[in-house]
RNA sequence: GUGGGCGUAGCUCAGGUGGUUAGAGCGCCAGGUUGUGGCCCUGGAGGUCGCCGGUUCAAGUCCGGUCGCUCACCCCA
């Protein structure tokens, strides 16, 4: 154990052995189906970019967390962070050609440098779903919808899940409705995005004091994003054209969600902000109901990362999923999959004769795609049905002197213990066995 | 980066006030005769008690440090 400590695994960086890759991919398994079936197609990149990529893009915070060195042609890299710059620079290179919208997904595996805790490692898989080239909520919509789709079909529900939706155009125009200056804005963001953390108390001494906000005002905000609906707002700052315009786009992507049947795993909650700098719009977390974990997904729209990177400008809208904070959701709600070897069949040689023949049995069934085991050596039946029985075996093909003879082999169903007779050659064309 | 909790076999854990060869269950390996698994029985391997140092005649047990894990803060993919 000392020996091994020194070559340990990098604190926040995780092994996959069996169980554990069997639990990641069927999670990724759901995550792709869902972006397939809403026509949307995977790429990927590079796990190391330049540096520049994210400086200036994503704002500080994730700057200050990256995994950043420089390589041994003194360039300045950093392990990715997040997708969406990635994204960003190969669409800059390609969206002229592309029809729109385009429907982009991708589960990269990204990094960050930062103490580990709970649902937050060094390194980590996200689900990322992207609409580019439509500024319709449409796009809003449809990408918040793959979104929960792919946690429903992980086997979460309404009454598991939420998304709380908000607009940062929103926000702001509320804030110029109270005469916040636009310095001040980023001030108010924060206090908000702390609000959701237990920061209630305070809040508003620090929205006056932080973000110079008078005191009648910081409490309607506060009121607001504690007791927000669409409605209230509308009621309260209705009459501002901008308001009024974001209200109807809000409108317009509830009810599209709606349509789309997700109506019961949405809410209007202003307290939504985002950290990333570079949101434009409508923005959303997704959270378990209980609140015991953070947030499982965030995602938002960013209309003006693509010419930020060079890009021709296009508006934009996507998410990121993480595995993490999912898997320990699954595991809460009792939705993992407990992970079991499984073959079609195990053949067992009774005596050493029958070994080639065991291995020939083999090649034949796996040549028809089954995926096929047996002992490596010389071992008793005995040991042999043991095997069989840990390998996972649906079927455990026993050849023995008497049966080949005869051209018979013994088939037996690992499950019910049931074990009839079948005829070698119809076994090696593919008959015999039970999905055969 | 800051603070709290924890660190004994692969896993889950026992090991009053320091005292001979550190234990259990599960798992793993080998057997339980002549060709049949899942139960059961027998045997076995596996731990420098995270690491380093200190106190002591004697430390898994006390003290300090360190590393790791974990929770919270910071911050947030």
């Amino acid at each position: 154990m000392s020996e091994a400590a020194s070559v340990a695994r990098l604190p926040g960086f995780r092994d996959f052995p069996p169980e554990a890759l069997a639990d990641r991919e069927r999670i990724f398994e759901a995550w792709r189906r869902v972006s397939r079936r809403y026509g949307f197609v995977e790429y990927d990149g590079p796990p190391l970019e330049s540096l520049d990529l994210y400086i200036r893009k994503s704002g500080e915070e994730i700057v200050g967390q990256l995994y950043e060195f420089t390589d041994k042609g003194d360039r300045q890299v950093a392990l990715r962070p997040e997708m969406t710059p990635s994204l960003a620079r190969i669409l800059a290179e390609r969206s002229r050609a592309l029809p729109k919208p385009i429907r982009w997904f991708s589960i990269p595996q990204l990094f960050r440098y930062e103490r580990q805790q709970r649902g937050r490692l060094r390194e980590h898989f996200q689900w990322n779903v992207d609409v580019v080239g439509e500024a319709d909520t449409g796009a809003d919509a449809e990408v918040l919808a793959v979104g929960l789709d792919g946690l429903r079909a992980l086997g979460l529900g309404a009454e598991d899940i939420v998304a709380r939706v908000s607009d940062r155009l929103l926000l702001t125009a509320l804030l110029e409705a109270e005469d916040v200056p636009p310095g001040s804005h980023p001030a108010v963001f924060q206090v908000i995005d702390k609000l959701d953390r237990g920061g209630a108390e305070g809040a508003g001494a620090r929205l006056r004091d932080d973000a110079g906000m008078a005191a009648s005002a910081a409490d309607r905000l506060l009121d607001l994003i504690q007791e927000g609906s669409v409605e209230r707002v509308r009621s309260m700052y209705g009459d501002r054209p901008v308001v009024a315009g974001r209200l109807e786009a809000m409108t317009a992507y509830l009810s599209d969600l709606d349509a789309l049947g997700l109506g019961d795993f949405v809410q209007f909650d202003l307290g939504i902000v985002r950290g990333l700098a570079y949101y434009t719009g409508i923005v959303f977390e997704i959270f378990d109901r209980e609140r015991s974990l953070r947030a499982i997904c965030g995602g938002g729209r960013y209309d003006r990362l693509l010419e930020l990177v060079g890009g021709e400008p296009l508006p934009a809208v996507g998410f990121g999923m993480g595995d993490v904070v999912l898997a320990e959701l699954l595991e809460e709600k009792g939705l993992r999959r407990e992970y079991r070897a499984s073959i079609d069949a195990f053949v067992i040689a009774a005596s050493p004769k029958e070994h080639h023949l065991a291995l020939e049995v083999a090649a034949a069934l796996r040549a028809r795609g089954h995926d096929v085991s047996y002992a490596l050596r010389s071992h008793t039946v005995r040991k042999q049905f043991k095997m069989a029985a840990s390998a996972g075996a649906v079927a455990a093909i026993v050849l023995g002197p008497r049966e080949v003879e005869e051209g018979m082999v013994g088939v037996r169903d690992m499950r019910s213990g049931e074990e009839r007779s079948v005829a070698l050659a119809d076994l090696r064309a593919g008959r015999g066995l039970a999905d055969g």
